[in-house]
Parts: C-alpha cells; structure tokens; sequence
DNA sequence: ACTTTAATTTGGTAATTAGCTAAATAGCGA
DNA sequence: TCGCTATTTAGCTAATTACCAAATTAAAGT
C-alpha cells in the first residue's frame, strides 16, 4: 500500500495509468505518449508491477500492460476512510469543509 | 495537485494527516507521536503545507496544524475521475473486477 | 544460424529526499 | 534583558530516484 502511494507521486506514472484505463497497451504503445527513453518507461513500469497497480502478460515479442484496477481502488478507499472521507460526518472543528466535497459522486 | 501526492508518497506525513483529522494539534503533539527528531518532522510539515494540505496557526510560541481536508479530497477526487473510478460503468475490458470497489461507500 | 523487432537490464550521473545534530529564531514571563 | 520553551533553519550524509545510452534478452521470421 505504501507501494502504491510511492507509485503514484509520480505524474508519468499516473499518466500510464490513465491510459491504461481504456484497455491493455504495449510498452511501445505508451512509449508512444512521452518524451522519455523506453528504459526510463521500463523503470516506471517495473514500479507500477511492484504496487501491483498492473499486469504484465507478453504476448509474442510484445508486452501487453492492464490496468489492476481493484488494487488503486483499494488503496484510495484506504486512504479516504483513515481519514474519515467519504461519509465521515465531517470531524473535527478544523472549519468545516462547506459541503460538496466527496461523498457519494457521479451520477 | 503533484505536490499533494508527492507528500502523500511518505508513510510519516500520512500519519500526520490522519492526526490532524481529529482536530488541530500543535508540531509537538504530533512529534510525540513519532520517533522522529523534531527537525525531521518540521520538515514533514512544511511538505504538508507546500503542498496545501495543511494551515499553520501561530498561539504565542507554539504553532499548531489543522488538516486542510478539501484539498486531499480534490486531489483524491481528481485521480479517481481521471481513472474513471467512482461511478464509471468500469471501462475496458481489463478483466472486470467483481464488485464492491468503490463507487458509494459507507452508511 | 542470422536478422529484426520489442522490451529489459546494466551502469552511470545529477537531483531529490529523509534523516540527523547543532544553531538560530520567536514569543513569553520573571 | 535573561532564560525558558517551542519550532524552524542550516549544514551534512546516506539512500533513493529519474533519467539516459549501450548492451542484453526474447520471440519470431528468413
């Protein structure tokens, strides 16, 4: 879980993750999005498999990454619920956050 | 908004926030907390603050945190809309995950 | 066996980070 | 002003990180 959260300091590697949310891409594929050398990518995708954020499954000569999504959502409901966000009957008089906060959101 | 995650990458300032969830505390309140020489931990807080997630408050000498909940939950917000998590008819064919992810949670 | 393509591993550098001790600052009360 | 308490700033070190170019592995096709 502290994988993660290390995992996701880093905006290339949110980045990776965003794309991966339409379906698996290869290393070549998301290489494609960045200004960055294939082994700088490499790197960051070896810490996305350490967080377990993704999946690797080669295909061939190529590398398919998936998206886990189950594993971000753990964590981030993780996160929201140690600190009370979500539904948490807004503690502490730190000035209460006006409302629309998060909650319950989307349609 | 990066900021906010790379303050969120270390375990120590996590454990700060959640703290401060309960209400303001001053920096040797939370130090008593941690094994951590005070330096160390002002550090952390001036991270936090970089960082908006927390307010400083000068009372005479001590100096107390109060958590600044809303940014956490826009920052929180923001990924998970990124990642379509939340209420998005979970996207892409990675291998549906089951059920009970997020979406709306709690009583 | 050789070549090509896709990706990783290796090895190295510069920048950042987390931690420490010691010194400085800030407010307050005597 | 002196001294006390609370916290930060300064200065340092060790570990980690992000990046790259060059070398290596892996799978296929010729």
């Amino acid at each position: 879980m502290n994988r993660v959260f290390k995992a996701l300091a880093d905006p290339s590697r949110r980045r990776i993750l965003q794309l991966l949310r339409e379906g698996p891409l290869s290393a070549g594929d998301i290489a494609r999005h960045f200004d960055l050398a294939k082994p700088t990518l490499s790197g960051h995708f070896a810490v996305l498999r350490e967080a377990d954020l993704v999946d690797q499954d080669r295909q061939g000569t190529t590398i398919y990454y998936r998206l886990n999504l189950s594993v971000l959502e753990e964590a981030l409901s993780g996160l929201m619920d140690s600190m009370g966000i979500g539904q948490g009957e807004s503690r502490a008089d730190s000035r209460a956050h006006p409302a629309g906060g998060l909650g319950q959101r989307g349609k």
